[in-house]
DNA sequence: GGGGACTGCATCATCAATGTAGCAAGAAAA
DNA sequence: TTTTCTTGCTACATTGATGATGCAGTCCCC
């Protein structure tokens, strides 16, 4: 993707329609490429240079918003800080990403192999830390992971739902965590 | 909605036409009006004269989805069976709902009156077995119900996105269940 | 400062989707 | 059977989104 060197204005017009895309197609996911650069305080022409069609748009914003969730992981240090830690730093910092990008995310083009290339380490760097996490005796020898991180993810998904909600990440985060940990039952 | 008993075959058409448009809009969400008849092996201009516009179809999509769901739920008979039962049955009677309807009923129209009182009853109806089975024991006593119910919606939805697996409500039900009230951990 | 990159604006062409109307043929209901 | 409803088809009008082009003014960067 990284091809031309764009110039410092080129940049920020890039930018702001990336987030004016989020915004707007989060609210009305049919809204036009009009309606993106007005939020964006560009003109019309302006996203057309930028971006050569909607797909075109539609895949930058989501290797924008995944190359992000790949950033707050890697904050965390999985590989390196005790697993609880981590899964917790992790999970908060993807909660503040998710919030701001979550059309993009989960509207990504599943077929742009750069994308891809970014989910697949997302879901090594996600995996390895789950398979760590039962090794060290945090969830339980035999359960079954595909479904834990498909649990974990819909419950991050979820709490970014409510808007009505204050949403501090560190919160949301230990709410995400005990959940997936003990669910709802009785703890004896 | 019941305004004019429709005739037969117009009542054919009309099913056909949502059948249809669940189908094609799942796939691409932004389809056209012809492609839903095309799919539903009707005239674009018989669409057109059930459903005066595209917002109108989605209304009665979501409408129907919804109808639907709350059979699934009374189905169970959740005020009279054991709590643990009826649980388990409105779950497994939900997913398959929600496995071929899940485009309309995530995308219904909040601002029609209709719809939303229609989800008000599955509300009130979750909401009573969710109390139920709390004071029955099955929840712990402190658990936070309106956050329960979110992740119980979650998980359902989780489990039918899997479009590789089997899917027999019975089993992805009691998967449903058993992660939302144990989730991972070590079970001492 | 100067050359090149970038933007806003105005314009034009095109296309797909939408919505309406009338009519002849067929299906359902009485 | 007769009446009424429904459908497919054809035709037409309209609208909105899209995408391209050219130019004058502005901003960056060397």
């Amino acid at each position: 993707m990284a091809a031309k060197p764009l110039r410092a204005d080129a940049e920020r017009s890039v930018r702001a329609i990336l987030d004016a895309a989020q915004r707007v197609l989060s609210e009305n996911p049919t809204a036009s490429m009009e309606q993106i650069a007005e939020a964006a305080g560009v003109a019309r022409t302006t996203v057309h240079r930028r971006f050569a069609n909607r797909e075109a748009l539609l895949r930058a914003m989501g290797l924008w918003a995944w190359q992000r969730i790949k950033e707050a992981i890697e904050a965390a240090r999985p590989m390196t800080a005790p697993p609880m830690v981590a899964l917790h730093q992790a999970t908060a910092n993807v909660l503040a990403v998710k919030d701001s990008w979550t059309f993009a995310l989960d509207n990504a083009d599943a077929t742009d192999p750069e994308t891809e290339a970014v989910r697949a380490e997302v879901a090594a760097l996600r995996d390895n830390a789950f398979a760590g996490a039962r090794d060290a005796g945090i969830f339980a020898p035999d359960a079954d992971l595909a479904w834990l991180a498909r649990v974990y993810i819909a419950l991050i998904s979820e709490s970014v739902h409510g808007q009505d909600e204050a949403g501090d990440p560190d919160v949301l985060a230990t709410r995400v965590l005990d959940t997936l940990l003990h669910g709802f039952g009785p703890r004896t």
